[in-house]
DNA sequence: CAATATAATGAACACCATGTTGAATAATGT
DNA sequence: ACATTATTCAACATGGTGTTCATTATATTG
């Protein structure tokens, strides 16, 4: 099926991969150069055009592989089934599995959605979100709320998407299940409620 | 106090300004060159170079423009404040003043927080909401919760920027005050609730 | 208006990363 | 051991960079 592993050309690849994720933990991926990578690499540098196009095609490759595995993971999320797990004890298992996916590749994704990271991934990122959102939201909700679909979409979308950035750019110290918790019960409640700020009405305070 | 006004250096500024504009709205901002804006602006080369550094460092003065005016608006947000409006009539109108000024800017927002964008200036805006939501959720906030401040702050700041981001993205079809009542209303009842999707527990159906 | 100061121009320059080529060398799979 | 394939090395033209300097054009000031 992936057909070719001559040993050469997978340890070329590997001394280049690894040499751009070292270069992109220093400087903006964009004032990467083809003679950087291949430096750093110790690969002659017309070696690197038998591989890719340039330093933007690499990077692409990594992006896309990246993507697609989270992608499997959001393409099972329901938002019906999350409601599920609201009060209960174990999280939803389904957001444990996209955390957990997140953190396969966390170090990538951590400088990707940061300052030095590139916009049009994690829009990329957040348009998934997104999609999967929208698409079940449709089913469940009425059409005579105050606020337009796609504003709520969005809301929901970026406010996840930011639980995610937060918990990259802080060594995601807290477990895939606490943020799944995390997750659902905002979802639920809304901020101010789940902060405690506000009682929800109807709870026992 | 801005000391000169030779008209000269004004049109250079405001030729190679609008170049720019012109550029980013058609490819990528990192891969514009001094030599597309002066050919762009019908300026010479050199001369640029009596204005800035490089492509980076103009449009670095454009983003710090734009900062410092939605800076100005921010500040004067009030959490405690924004409840208040929650089921008045009238919105908030500091957040009418946000979504006003972001309108100013707007077309240059839309470049530079779409997939052209700049994801570092994204961030920068993104942490001064969450500043301002952490500064001012300290104050109101239990420790007893069970979502870690942190998390929580990043939650609403991420929300509330990608209903901005979504409105910039589809033309900024809705009013700021139309804006500012969704914003407080997803805020104070949370997606679901606001949506129709979930009842408020104490409030009529 | 005239005098002075300041800006913009055009041309030239060395510099550096690019992307490509072709011949030589090395490592691999079978 | 042999044919295949990957890597290396040197060289090349290209194009944007950042700087300089003499020249020209345009403002500001008295």
């Amino acid at each position: 099926m992936t057909e070719k592993l001559d040993r050469r050309k997978a340890r070329t690849r590997q001394l280049l991969h690894d040499a751009l994720m070292a270069l992109l933990a220093e400087k903006n991926a964009e004032a990467i150069t083809v003679t950087d990578v291949t430096e750093r690499a110790d690969i002659n540098r017309g070696t690197f055009y038998l591989h890719y196009r340039d330093v933007g095609d690499m990077l692409q490759q990594l992006k896309d592989g990246v993507y697609d595995g989270v992608r499997a993971c959001v393409e099972r999320l329901d938002i019906a089934d999350a409601m599920r797990y609201i009060d209960l004890e174990e999280p939803y298992p389904v957001s444990v599995a996209i955390f957990e996916e997140i953190a396969r590749h966390g170090e990538f994704l951590r400088i990707m959605l940061g300052p030095q990271g590139d916009l049009s991934f994690a829009i990329r990122l957040r348009e998934l979100f997104s999609s999967r959102v929208h698409a079940k939201l449709q089913l469940l909700s009425p059409d005579d709320t105050a606020i337009p679909t796609d504003y709520l979409v969005s809301y929901i979308a970026s406010a996840n998407f930011g639980l995610v950035l937060h918990w990259l750019g802080t060594g995601r110290a807290l477990s895939p299940e606490r943020m799944s918790r995390i997750m659902v019960n905002l979802m639920n409640y809304g901020p101010l409620v789940s902060s405690g700020i506000r009682k929800a009405p109807g709870r026992e305070g």
